[in-house]
DNA sequence: TTTTTATGATTAGCCAGCTAACTACTTTTG
DNA sequence: CAAAAGTAGTTAGCTGGCTAATCATAAAAA
């Protein structure tokens, strides 16, 4: 068992899940950990084109926020409503954010708790300049398939998709 | 635009992804977010089994590592290379481990340097009542695709996963 | 009107990932 | 043999995620 060695982490855990099920039982496994290998691999490309652009995938979808939003400008707690985090974590972002100057923070003439969020000029330009390079890496990802893989590839995340919502449902009770 | 409003990451960003492109070229775009989104929501119910289990992904796989490991023991670097992570990361997750009884570590005899890292009972214990249902819950989130959507999947996988191996590399020049 | 409850934003601490730096030790080179 | 280079493990600091707590403010209830 010693004599693999792996520097990819889901790869790794293959031998790990492996052991101990018989050879049988072994697709859904094998497949879960194709699937997470697969996936992240993409994310790790991906996350590397934004990092070259000093962006993060959360600072990325807030700039996108504050860009269409009026004025460029949201609350935090609305940023983390629409982004899915918590407040703490975006206070953190944002704060980093300000700092590189992509954002402004200013006060609420309605709110005293309130700390409208301002996107800067400068952000503006970082996300213009981001976003041609998202679209060509998109497309890159997935230039390997036809239209139909596309079609049969969405379908099944799709099933995936309402069959975990539903495990997960069910964890709840 | 701001009517919308979602809780879940990926979806949130599909909006942004889409702003500025145009119908016809968003089919990449949405399947990126659909990967992303099947994904993560299935690693989010993954997750909480293992956490239900006082467990992560790296626990779960450094146990595993330990326990088919000759005499349950291995170095730190050993892990660390296995594992994919610095030497750092392992640092910490083995210095909480050891905390929580599930490893001791040593002292080579061989060399100063080196600290063996062993699986006590504790910990093979913590592994062994989690292996079941990692076992259940990876059947269950494939439970609903066919055996040929099963091989489908897998191929289309394969698929995307090679083209972005290929990226990665041409990313390295 | 006053008190209680809710809300906005921030901070501390935790986690797991990283990089960089460090100390102690080992191996290689000159 | 001594010096230089390499290696094992740890720590500090950063990031982005979380929970819990906090303070100030606003809204609801009494």
């Amino acid at each position: 068992m010693e004599k693999f060695s792996f520097v990819d982490r889901p790869s790794n855990q293959r031998i790990q899940l492996m052991n101990g099920i018989s050879k049988n039982d072994s697709t859904n496994v094998e497949l879960f950990l194709n699937f997470q290998w697969t996936y992240r691999n993409m994310q790790k490309v991906y996350d590397s084109i934004l990092n070259e652009n000093d962006l993060s995938e959360s600072r990325f979808i807030i700039l996108m926020f504050l860009k269409n939003a009026s004025n460029h400008e949201l609350l935090p707690s609305v940023i983390s409503e629409k982004l899915g985090a918590t407040r703490a974590t975006v206070s953190k972002l944002l704060k980093a954010m300000e700092t590189k100057g992509w954002i402004i923070k200013s006060s609420s003439t309605t709110d005293k708790r309130s700390i409208p969020v301002q996107l800067t000029t400068k952000g503006s330009k970082i996300l213009e300049k981001f976003l041609p390079k998202n679209f060509n890496t998109v497309n890159q990802l997935f230039s390997s398939l036809t239209n139909e893989e596309i079609k049969q590839f969405t379908y099944l995340l799709s099933k995936i998709q309402k069959n975990t919502q539903k495990f997960a449902s069910e964890m709840e009770k």
